[in-house]
DNA sequence: ACGCGCTTGTGCACCGATTCACATGGCACC
DNA sequence: GGTGCCATGTGAATCGGTGCACAAGCGCGT
């Protein structure tokens, strides 16, 4: 059943979506001089329930000391190393509108270990121009960028529908992590780790509990 | 236990997830003068399963006719229904940062029925410019932008450090959704809709799996 | 008018995730 | 040095979601 040399096993999806969240609420706890942390109060920092912390941070090996907690630098250190190692890896933009024009400016990104390293567009009027001091490429030379810049994130931010040819140009550069702005279903190898961050559809979710919540509150008042 | 007169009852939070996915397909599909629709055609169009397709319409009332399929008009009016009544939202954005002023211009905004309402920002030399024809005012003056524009939807597209104080801000104007898009968990109260975005975290989640692929790559063949 | 094929609608089983509750165990204080 | 407190770590039950597989039903062709 088991081997024993694996060291990490396997996270669970939910749990890696969570790691992130914790690492900042700890890096946060660093900077104002604490030592450890109580599962609870991880817990209140991530706005999650501090059962599932502790199970998440079993899943790291990274155990605590009962009765005291855990220890903030260690746990820092086990999380980052699980999310990515601790290498940052350059991201290179594909499709510089204002969406992309913003995303390659946007500080979290270096912050987070994720520097752009690269931007390329289709369009013959948006090549050439310098976006925060780097130059927008023609996407022709996408996997030379890849290349020279050794990305391995890709970011899709055209509009919906150039978002599938952008994912097949990433692709066929040896992309293995392609995260997609673009309102649109892009299908990609089952290699290629894909995640879609859509503006529209979480304004639409919201649209739905507001909706939902006016019509029961007029006919009964259970609300959920 | 059961009124009997609820048309809607309720709808599962993957099923609401997803029904903008098909939205956006079927309006595809209609502009392309498809009349009718398969759940195998709309699930290729989604990326998910027929049986799922068939599952989550179902919780709409809005069913097809057997050996035929969906009558795309009438999915599109039933699926806009569920998803806010087919009234637009109107947004207010606050912190026009690089984010906010993307956001401000994006077109996905308009087009989904949330027009950007209003911009604020609580920095003084940011307030009184005009992006995009619009003047950021003060965040002193949301309450008054709220009430001005019927706004009913809020983002958050501060740094980090102040997304806590913008949520208060919005829930103290009477807004009953949020998005946030700054890194950092923050509190509302337990009757506001709060939907997080976090494009660090997204990419974080990227590296995950992209390390683990590259580790496990290393040790063994199996990779999932 | 009748039967065949296609598609819907759904019961059921499986799976992952969440959460409670409790046993385990280390630290600090006396 | 002993005892009590407190937080971890985890077993087990529950919940929501997914997907298979099949029965039910409508239309179209003959």
């Amino acid at each position: 059943m088991n081997g024993g040399s694996d060291r990490r096993e396997v996270i669970p999806e939910a749990t890696v979506a969570r790691l992130p969240v914790y690492l900042r609420g700890l890096v946060e706890l660093a900077e104002s001089g604490m030592a450890t942390v109580s599962s609870v109060e991880l817990a209140d920092l991530a706005g999650v329930n501090a059962a599932n912390v502790r199970k998440d941070l079993s899943y790291l090996h990274a155990h605590g000391t009962r009765g005291v907690g855990y220890q903030v630098d260690h746990l820092i250190g086990e999380i980052s190393l699980a999310l990515g190692g601790g290498e940052p890896s350059p991201v290179v933009i594909v499709g510089i509108g204002n969406l992309g024009r913003a995303l390659s400016q946007y500080d979290g990104f270096v912050a987070g270990g994720f520097p752009v390293a690269g931007l390329v567009d289709a369009d013959p009027a948006v090549v050439g121009r310098y976006i925060g001091g780097r130059v927008v490429r023609p996407v022709e030379e996408l996997a030379d960028v890849v290349t020279e810049s050794g990305c391995t994130v890709g970011i899709i931010a055209t509009p919906s529908a150039s978002a599938q040819e952008a994912a097949d140009h990433l692709v066929a550069a040896g992309i293995p992590s392609i995260l997609n702005f673009a309102p649109a279903v892009v299908h990609v190898p089952e290699d290629v780790d894909l995640r879609q961050v859509d503006l529209a559809t979480e304004l639409q979710i919201l649209g739905y509990h507001q909706h939902r919540r006016m019509a029961s509150g007029a006919n009964a008042g259970a609300v959920g």
